[in-house]
DNA sequence: GGCAATGTTAGCCG
DNA sequence: TCGGCTAACATTGC
């Protein structure tokens, strides 16, 4: 789940079901996910405060109050953010790690299979981007920017994708699904990219993210000529162009379709 | 039981 | 120094 997109969708609930409720009290129900902070001072940090906004680079998200401290989010493999309120058959889902009390009797779960998310409070937003070495957001790159990232890289495109420090952002299901539909060859070097393939990967990068958020991260919603319906060594291709391959990048399997990406640059 | 799964990171090697 | 690879983290489901 947890890629830029879905990340995005968790920013726009996290803003929608917070603004205009104080917290009223923080429960961590796992402290494996607490991060640089114990249960205890999570609450103190957050009991009272309002909520003025959200920010989010690449795949963290942020809690922004007035003074700080602010709330930081971190998702993981499985993590989400779920809104209950109060009333009937409102249930916590299993894995719940950490519930924001809300005013209203809303609250707010933060639930994380896995428990490979994060959960803290830091200080200042701009440093704890930098000391997690994020790189700008996916979204907010220009074409020449992007160019010149890819350029000064010396790593393959398909790892150059994935690299937060380059691009915060994408993961390993939307650059499969970037690279399938800008046509690109995984293999190439970063810096092979020339100018026709700059632009068809930013066009395609923010085509598959608006089409995934609008999809609320639902593949199910999301197009049928998707690579992310075939991911599966030897499905047919969407496109009719033969079939998918998987490929090892990084300790995980990529996904791609040699008839229409291979030596494409 | 084995294996793989959307992420991050430390350690190793070339 | 960089990039690529592996393992580890923790849990579940096929």
């Amino acid at each position: 789940m947890p890629e830029l997109p879905d990340v995005e969708i968790y920013r726009r609930r996290f803003e929608r079901s917070t603004r205009g409720r104080r917290v009223e009290g923080v429960e961590a129900r796992d402290s494996q996910v607490l991060v640089g902070v114990g249960g205890r001072r999570l609450d103190r940090d957050l009991r009272g405060v309002r909520f003025t906004g959200t920010q989010r680079r690449g795949k963290t998200l942020y809690g922004v109050t007035t003074d700080g401290p602010h709330l930081r989010l971190h998702f993981g493999m499985t993590g989400d953010l779920v809104v209950l309120d109060k009333g009937p058959c409102q249930g916590e889902p299993r894995h719940t790690r950490v519930v924001f009390g809300l005013s209203g009797g809303r609250r707010l779960l933060f639930v994380d299979q896995r428990r490979l998310g994060e959960v803290g409070v830091v200080q200042d937003v701009d440093a704890d981007i930098a000391d997690h070495d994020l790189g700008p957001d996916a979204l907010d790159l220009a074409p020449p920017e992007l160019a010149s990232l890819l350029r000064k890289s010396q790593a393959g495109l398909k790892a150059f994708l994935v690299d937060q420090s380059q691009l915060a952002g994408l993961g390993n299901i939307y650059t499969d699904e970037i690279l399938f539909q800008a046509r690109l060859d995984p293999r190439t070097a970063a810096a092979d990219v020339g100018d026709s393939g700059v632009r068809r990967l930013h066009r395609q990068l923010h085509r598959v993210v608006d089409r995934a958020v609008a999809a609320e991260a639902d593949p199910q919603a999301m197009p049928r000529g998707w690579l992310i319906h075939r991911r599966d060594d030897g499905a047919a291709c969407p496109r009719g162009n033969g079939s998918i391959r998987s490929f090892s990048v990084g300790g995980r399997r990529g996904y791609w379709c040699p008839g229409c990406q291979a030596g494409r640059h």
